[in-house]
DNA sequence: CAATCATATGAACAAATATTCATATGATAT
DNA sequence: ATATCATATGAATATTTGTTCATATGATTG
């Protein structure tokens, strides 16, 4: 997987550079967690289901119906959300409702969407 | 790929809380394009490589040095950061500098980070 | 201008992830 | 207790994504 040979040993690695990152960068499980979090925002289906949660409590169907999508497909990639701790729920009789769990997640899409819109506003300058 | 019959048609769906949800929620090619930034973001390695620029320019590598990868592996995530103008980069001789293009993503990872220690802590309280 | 260095890229393969279909579960109502 | 409804789950398949290896490019140096 990974290689341990130098590739160009003598003059390129800046060396100092290399341990001011060092010094100061995420440990190895944040790395891990955080690359987890961010691979639940990164396929669009879930990504549509946390957005819409942001809002509004929802069941599943709510969900299948407002996003176009089959039962199953909601009810696995909730699932990764619940696994993770990202949304919470509560049974209602037959329903479930799904809610988020989290501040910060709406704040992380926040910031997302205006690097977004700063990008269309740079390419509409050209 | 999606489904168009209602699950639960009579008495689930919650009309008036898809409607509210529905009207605020981003647009199809925002979704997209959140998706697509979350997924940049998604992969260990390319985190790892993001992290980095965020405190120094560097050179590919460096980041070779730095990450225990090689080149080929940095330089295809590197072209998928730069496809997404994720990165800038400049050449120097042989040597090509790359660096953060954008001030959200230092935000956004650190969001993300204070989620995680928010749920570290929470998880202490067991 | 040939050799070398730093980086990029294409194609093949491997691994991870999402979707589907069939079926299970757990609550309610009859 | 049985039927039904809302949701969950397992396994198979399809799709996407990452890694590797071989090779190409473009700048520098002798």
């Amino acid at each position: 997987m990974e290689e341990d040979k130098l590739v160009c040993a003598e003059n390129c690695p800046h060396i100092n550079k290399i341990n001011k990152v060092k010094e100061r960068e995420p440990k190895a499980d944040e790395y891990a967690k955080l690359s987890n979090m961010f691979k639940l925002f990164s396929d669009e289906t879930r990504l549509k289901i946390i957005c819409s949660l942001l809002k509004e409590e929802l069941c599943v169907c709510d969900l299948c119906e407002l996003l176009n999508l089959n039962q199953s497909q909601v009810s696995h990639q909730l699932q990764l959300l619940r696994n993770s701790k990202l949304v919470k729920f509560r049974r209602e009789g037959k329903q479930i409702f799904y809610s988020l769990n989290d501040e910060h997640v709406e704040l992380i899409i926040q910031m997302a969407l205006d690097h977004i819109l700063e990008e269309e506003e740079k390419n509409e300058l050209l």
